[in-house]
DNA sequence: CTATCTGTTATATTATAAGTATAACAGATA
DNA sequence: TATCTGTTATACTTATAATATAACAGATAG
């Protein structure tokens, strides 16, 4: 699984990096029971500091993404990510309005909303 | 057009004071030509510093939301907000892919989260 | 047993963002 | 002229992001 960070992005670093590792298990380049890169190798990989890292995998533990084990490493949940519960949907649902909103002040219909929906998950179902 | 503020949240209240702002003008509260109220007073009445608004402000303008005249005050841009452009569609699917793949991960299929999609949307257009 | 790998914790430092507080400036208008 | 507008400047506090060193504790390969 390829990481590329924008360290000009006002986007801080850590989120990047969460983001893809999920959008990595979203297409299963990496799979339930597979083991990701140590703190440290990870960070020297990519050319940030461990703890940075070491953020990513408590916040990705945290939502039961992966699991941590004091020897193997990171591990992409063997039972795999828990489903959708009410508290992912109301954050889903703070984090989107505001775009959906945006988008309809910026003349988007419904029809080419939803269409444009379909195709970033089609972009990543089928990468 | 209500300001609630959660001055608990994780979300900066700025961003929460400018999504607010457009939601007001997705659901056509606030149209094209009406005035925003001035900057002390937005900012009084919510409990929060004046700056805080001005910054607001400041950002609504550069996205064109809003016309800010030295007298009148803030100013819903009486052409009607611009069309979404390339910088918005690109800015909307950088947010957007996050989000998607999540929800991928959390076992909401297609056609569940188009659904919701359409939910959010439809909230929106009639309140 | 020991060296080496894991995540983990602690502490410190720097830089930036968020929010507030006062104050003053300049243009428009009643 | 007094009062309203946004604007600018300066200062301060707090929180977040990111880095830097260092050390600790468990597991394991040699």
């Amino acid at each position: 699984m390829l990481i590329e960070l924008d360290f000009e992005s006002d986007i801080p670093i850590y989120k990047q990096l969460k983001n893809q590792i999920i959008e990595g298990i979203a297409t299963k380049q990496v799979q339930p029971g597979d083991t990701l890169p140590s703190v440290r190798s990870l960070a020297s990989d990519i050319g940030i500091n461990l703890h940075t890292v070491n953020k990513v995998y408590g916040l990705l533990k945290q939502d039961e993404y992966i699991q941590i084990h004091r020897q193997k490493g990171a591990v992409i949940n063997p039972q795999g990510i828990p489903e959708a519960d009410d508290t992912f949907r109301s954050k889903l649902e703070q984090e989107m309005r505001p775009l959906i909103a945006e988008s309809m002040c910026r003349g988007l219909d419904k029809h080419t909303l939803m269409q444009m929906c379909r195709q970033y998950f089609d972009d990543i179902q089928g990468e």
